[in-house]
DNA sequence: GGTCAGCGCAACCAGGAGGTTGCCCAATGA
DNA sequence: TCATTGGGCAACCTCCTGGTTGCGCTGACC
C-alpha cells in the first residue's frame, strides 16, 4: 500500500540514498525510534557537521527521514515506510526471478 | 545463511548499485532467469554498448550479478542472493525500529 | 544585553561516476 | 579466407558527490 503516498521517491533513488556507509550509519542510529539532532548524529563520526548535513539531506530527498525545527534545533527522525518500499521492491524481484526458474526448469523437465 | 559467500559485498555497495534506474532496469531484465548478452541488454537503452558495459561491472561488483564468457560473447545471468542479503538487511532495520517504537510507546503508557 | 550553541548558506575543491569515441582482437560463418 | 559480429581496453570529457572552510543568523541562557 505505501499509502503515505512517496511519490517522486523513486526505488532507485532510495537505493543511492541508503548506498553510502555513513548513511547507512545514520539511519541505523535513527532507527531507534527517536529524534536526532545534527550535532549529536555527527558525534563520533570524524565528519563535520555540513557533511552530515548533506547525508541527512539526501535521505530527507528519498523519503527515508523527515526534518523537524524545534528552537535551534533539527530534530531528524526517521521516516520506515519508504524502506519498507525498497524491501518490497527486493522482493519482487526476487518473486519474479524465482518463478522465471520455476517456469524454466519445468518447461525442461516435462 | 546465504551460503555462497558474499564476503566484500557489503549492503552499501548493493544498495549502491541498484541506485541507478539504468542498473535497475538490466536486473529486471535479467531477473528473466535467463543468460543475456551485452549487445542483447543495450538494445531498446539508449546507451552506448560501453555505458552497458560499465554498468554491468559495477552489478557484477556487488554480486548482483555473474559474467561468463562463451565464445565471442558475454553472457550475464542474475544471483539473487546478493538482492535476498539486501533486502534482509532491511528487514532487520524496519524490525529495528518497529521494536524501538514498541519500546517506546510501552515506557510511556505504563 | 552579551555570549554561546546549533544551524543554514555559499564557495570551493578533489575525485569518482556516467558516458562517449576510437581502436583493436577473437569467434563466427559464408 | 575474409568480412562481420560481439567485446575489451584506454583515453577523454562533464557533471555530480562527498567533503571542507568561512561566515552569518537565531534561539537559549546567564
Amino acid at each position: 500500500m505505501s499509502r503515505t503516498s512517496l511519490r517522486g521517491r523513486s526505488p532507485a533513488s532510495v537505493f543511492s540514498a541508503l548506498g553510502d556507509t555513513t548513511r547507512l550509519e545514520l539511519v541505523a542510529r535513527l532507527s531507534d525510534g527517536k529524534q536526532h539532532s545534527i550535532t549529536e548524529l555527527t558525534d563520533g563520526l570524524a565528519l563535520t557537521r555540513q557533511a552530515v548535513t548533506k547525508h541527512l539531506q539526501v535521505l530527507s530527498g528519498a523519503g527515508l527521514v523527515t526534518r523537524k525545527r524545534i528552537g535551534r534545533e533539527s530534530r531528524f527522525d526517521m521516516r520506515p515506510d519508504a524502506i519498507a518500499d525498497a524491501r518490497d521492491y527486493l522482493t519482487r524481484v526476487s518473486d519474479q526471478w524465482d518463478q522465471a526458474i520455476a517456469r524454466l526448469r519445468a518447461a525442461v523437465e516435462e
